[in-house]
DNA sequence: ATATTTGTTTTACAGTCGTACAACAGCGAA
DNA sequence: TTCGCTGTTGTACGACTGTAAAACAAATAT
């Protein structure tokens, strides 16, 4: 019996291939049939490796979770980020980078959805959650205020939480159906919708947001 | 060796109890722990009667899916359906009720994210989802189209749509994060907030909308 | 070159999974 | 009451699960 050869990796490399593994198989097969001897062939490695960088298969997934939405909000965080835009330009594309790759995506809305549903059961996957969500809710509520403040309207504390609670919302519902694809209308419309929509949801005059998008597909 | 006593119901009796300690089974343990013995002894009844009533566990799964969406659309399309109120009041009702008992619930949330995860995964789960969705839209459009001719603003069918599709964005962002309670804001400002974006969503003059929630508190 | 460390593979095991199937029993018909 | 039907139970089985632990080998230090 021969035995397969190997190659030793840093401790970092090996863990997130397990971890983009342990995601992959999750997206494709679901929880259920996520094995770890799946998880591991998919990783370039065999099966008893798990137990050498986590505790269990369940704490394994518990940090592929974690690992997702670290790169998720961590994206977030970068999108309108040039310090050089007006604060309209800056909200409208945090808010339309959700609706264009990496992010509009079917794999990454199975995998959130797929851990949602852990939320209500295990208190490390609600923990993981409420950080992401609130770490969202912040920057939205950031990207607000300034755009309030120019248009001179109402930005009182209390209002910017409350419309980055709604704008979430929208963001969130809209980026879910259009990453599932169902065809039932064309998922380029979204930035446009979504912008339109949040123009309202701030009572901003039409076009506050809208008229960045050009720039936006220009780019691409 | 004493058998157990059963008594025999009917067939749809017996199949809405598997559905339903499917759905409980998959909310409190997750699609992965909720096996075909644990199912059948919460429905009362032992395992091998689950191959009486489907061809395989994972169609039950997939049945208490449609199930599942089955009763949220019912309960959609039963909201708002008083002939003697003002169109506003109708929209205004469909859109609060996913903020109430018992739309705003965790263990629907759960579920209804769970079975997200796979529609990517099972054609089966993409068809159910996908009705559920349409006909939801095709609801809110329904309510949508009546306000905008009565406050006079554009109301062609485009516009009804792309409004309907931004409104279900925000309702069903909202119903998630409100229903998970993560704690980090009152899920009871919910209506409000919904009501309030969506009376700028729409374009409607504040408080259009947002009038009609004193009522809905009295009633309930 | 040799020894040491430890990341990695392999094997083994107890438990659980979904499911096939034979035996049983509740219930209506005769 | 007895029969027949079939909804329901109980059991057995092979495949698969996560995991423990021993055997091994790759890289590093000496």
């Amino acid at each position: 019996m021969t035995r397969r050869a190997y190659s030793r990796l840093s401790q970092d490399r090996r863990r997130t291939d397990l971890l983009e593994a342990t995601l992959s198989c999750v997206a494709d097969l679901g929880l259920d049939r996520a094995g770890a001897r799946q998880i591991a062939e998919r990783a370039g490695v065999s099966a008893g490796l798990i137990r050498h960088y986590f505790p269990s298969k369940d704490e394994m997934v518990r940090a592929a979770y974690a690992y997702l939405m670290g790169q998720m909000t961590a994206a977030a965080e970068d999108s309108g980020a040039g310090d050089e835009q007006s604060p309209e330009a800056a909200l409208a594309e945090v808010i339309a980078a959700n609706f264009a790759s990496p992010s509009l995506s079917g794999v990454k809305v199975s995998l959130w959805a797929t851990f949602v549903g852990r939320v209500r059961v295990d208190p490390a996957y609600a923990d993981i959650h409420r950080e992401g969500y609130r770490e969202f809710l912040d920057l939205l509520e950031a990207r607000i205020h300034p755009v309030l403040v120019a248009q001179g309207g109402p930005a009182d504390p209390s209002r910017c939480k409350q419309l980055a609670i709604a704008l979430n919302g929208l963001i969130d519902g809209l980026w879910i159906e259009g990453s599932l694809g169902h065809g039932l209308y064309d998922a380029r419309r979204l930035p446009a919708i979504a912008l339109g929509a949040a123009e309202g949801i701030l009572r901003l005059p039409d076009t506050t947001l809208t008229r960045h998008l050009a720039l936006e597909d220009e780019r691409s």
